[in-house]
DNA sequence: GGTTGACCTAAAGTGCGATTCCGGTCAACA
DNA sequence: TGTTGACCGGAATCGCACTTTAGGTCAACC
């Protein structure tokens, strides 16, 4: 009953990505989905009830799957959560999701973009939460102002900065991330050694926050109830 | 003949660019700045050959303008030269410069482009001499790799930030500057007090820069060669 | 009872003639 | 001699009938 393959999911999430790069999100049928995967069309919809919670889960678990590889991270070395560490190898690991880079781009192509609201919130609230530790440990410099929005606009252009020119894209991507770090760490960060306690709990406080987040991702990847009625 | 009243001239290209910013290029009509100053259509073709070399003269104008402002206050303190004095400037004298900041923000409206792309160029050598007598003189850190590209994308959030999201806009744009110019300082400008010698030698270099950039801009606004067929 | 694809239907796309719009010109005017 | 607006023609827009596409369903099938 609503216990359908996970396996065959996990296909189907992947012929969609797949076909989402290459043609975007207007153009690629839910038919040729189900045929990429060898499958009937009606056997998609026992998985999701429509072509946009599909596409939501698609993006569910490509921000698992980005989550977890920052988490392995950190839990291999708990220095990762220092900030001059954490941005850049976030805009690596960003950049090497060419869905997650499409999806930061703007909805430009594939508006699916309610799974981006309400990811995008919880999001928030957990860089927020972070921002917090990281001030009341000493990790991050208490004297500047408005420290989200400083984060937030340094970071964007790093973001944002090959699509609007060319000129830079002889730079490779791991010197950019070298750019970014000393940015970081220059302007937001102390001058001395962090505390290396310090470094541990905040380690840990986020690791604990960031699998909660993996676990939300995945239980709304293959989540299904066919008895709800659409909106 | 080649003479048309230079006031006038003046006049047309502020209903340009009023009507620009209310309606976009493509909808304003040059009949609709003609009557909005008051003349026959025809008398707008006496300035200008044709509807883009207006918008370019616009924009030139509009360039040299906010040169000019950026001008003045180098003079009036060469230290406004300084990289965390200077960027957080400009990014206020843009963001105050509606026409500055739809010409930045992309051509997504305005697509006159070319006079941007003339434009960019001389900019971009500009900043390059900048950049290097800066390096020279000791006022900005030797030790910043990619410093072009790392000052362009450090920067570039601060200009799009607000267009991409409306999370940050209750921020006053004087307090976002001050962020960028710690931001700058911090990240980019060595730690000790600039030496005076250095600080006046860029700025008068700068500054001489500057004054050839704009009266390049000025020539370009009402030149106007009647006898030169359109391409 | 899990799976399928023909089927339904709304919406998007297409073709095309009629109509409007607008950049650019120039004969006439002052 | 500077100024104008009626005028021209190419291009964009509109109206509309017609075709195609594709999300979602469900009776039939294995």
């Amino acid at each position: 009953m609503s216990h359908p393959n996970r396996e065959r999911a996990d296909r189907i999430l992947d012929a969609a990505g797949e076909l989402l790069l290459r043609m975007g999100y207007r153009k690629v049928a839910v038919d040729d989905i189900a045929r990429a995967v060898g499958i009937g069309k009606g056997t998609v919809y026992l998985h999701w009830r429509n072509k946009e919670l599909l596409f939501q889960a698609l993006m569910m678990r490509e921000s698992a799957d980005l989550t977890d590889e920052i988490l392995g991270r950190i839990k291999a070395d708990p220095a990762m959560i220092l900030p001059h560490r954490m941005i850049p190898a976030s805009f690596l690991v960003t950049h090497r999701r060419p869905l997650v880079m499409a999806m930061l781009r703007g909805n430009a192509d594939m508006f699916g973009s309610l799974g981006d609201l309400a990811l995008r919130k919880q999001q928030d609230e957990l860089r927020t939460q972070f921002e917090e530790a990281m001030l009341r440990r000493g990790l991050i410099r208490s004297d500047v102002p408005n420290l989200t929005y400083a984060l937030n606009a340094s970071t964007l252009g790093f973001y944002l900065g090959d699509t609007l020119s060319d000129e830079f894209d002889g730079i490779p991507l791991e010197d950019k991330a070298e750019v970014l770090a000393h940015m970081i760490r220059t302007a937001f960060e102390p001058s001395g050694e962090p505390d290396p306690a310090a470094v541990a709990d905040v380690a840990a406080e986020l690791g604990s926050a960031l699998e909660e987040l993996v676990s939300g991702y995945r239980q709304g990847i293959y989540a299904h109830d066919p008895t709800k009625a659409p909106g």
